[in-house]
DNA sequence: TAAAAAGATTGACAATAGTCAATAAATCAT
DNA sequence: ATGATTTATTGACTATTGTCAATCTTTTTA
């Protein structure tokens, strides 16, 4: 099994041999170059992705080419475009690799394996699950009590290395306000 | 079982009768007075709670008074201030009835004990999760894509019913908007 | 290394939304 | 019903953020 996967496990879930070849098989390496779409608007997110090396992003894009970051996708978390992989219908969300990643996916089917057929796996998954929601409540929070510079202050206590790795553009996005406000945030405090 | 929450397991799940009883024995009935406090900010969320008539709202306050509404719980959800009842911490969040409510109300650890005993319980609420996550992820697109006039449409097309039954306060709240703002969209559309 | 491309900053102005205050309307309780 | 309280609307002004454009900087690539 990939080691970041087995560190992924430690203490939350200890697995036979034959389970663990389950796991191995539902697992699939991908590689990616820096840029890479992963999945396209319209397109059915097939995958849940486990980012082992580099970083993805889960964008929104406009018919007018605007585009805003939904989600980030850092080293040793799953994320996808997750309304689409839930419910396996076209996403209004795309993928892109942000770096050259290292990459395990696993298909929505695969996941619901593991799931049946692994004792705990579920729990653990649902645990995770409770995680990633709590996560994003928390990004509700910010973004209707919060102003951008709050909201860009807190970023910075809490993920330095994004605002470091990622360009101007992305964080602001993500941030869900424009470049140029983000720019000039930066420069007042 | 109270037929409100009968109606919610049809067609997820079928109970035997010891496992119907050891439901029944979880969820505690309440019943609450309109504007009555059922989580102050500070404590932890010992339940979560299933509405089976009335409406609940997660909210946020400020020291200076202000409130923000993070979630709002309708008939025949289930909902509570989530961060807090999932890691058993102090709550940021209060809850509040909007309305005199009946109430279904279990602790974690009975909602716990359910997962570990019911077959099937645990895929159920892994579900009913993915689907609140989903919820809160287009709540956060919405919010970062969308203007307050474009959310406020959104809201009427996919809510009426909020919209007549709510203070406007609290619409502008959810909605991340001041109440001023929110009264002169309503007449500008 | 130089040219090209992409990203970041800054200025000027516009648009959106917030705040404070006054008034109007609706709701509640006696 | 009626006075009291809460809620909603509107006006005037302010603050924040967005947009467009120009310039500067960094990164890529040939």
């Amino acid at each position: 099994m990939h080691p970041a996967l087995q560190q992924q496990l430690e203490g939350k879930i200890t697995l036979t041999t034959e389970q663990e070849q389950l796991v191995n098989s539902c697992y699939k390496p991908r590689l990616t170059k820096r840029g890479e779409i992963l999945l396209e608007k319209g397109n059915v997110a097939r995958y849940l992705f486990f980012v082992v090396k580099g970083c993805l992003r889960v964008f929104l894009t406009k018919d007018d080419g605007s585009e805003w970051t939904r989600f980030l996708i850092f080293e040793n978390h799953f994320g996808t475009a997750f309304p689409s992989f839930v419910q396996q219908k076209p996403s209004v969300a795309a993928i892109q690799s942000m770096e050259a990643s290292e990459l395990l996916m696993i298909s929505r089917q695969d996941s619901q394996i593991l799931m049946q057929e692994i004792p705990g796996w579920e729990t653990m998954m649902r645990m995770g699950l409770e995680l990633d929601y709590i996560a994003s409540i928390e990004r509700i929070e910010s973004l209707i009590t919060l102003d951008a510079k709050e909201r860009y202050n807190i970023l910075m206590q809490t993920q330095p290395g994004l605002i470091q790795r990622l360009p101007n553009k992305i964080i602001a996005d993500y941030l869900g306000i424009s470049q140029e406000t983000l720019s000039r945030l930066k420069s007042k405090k």
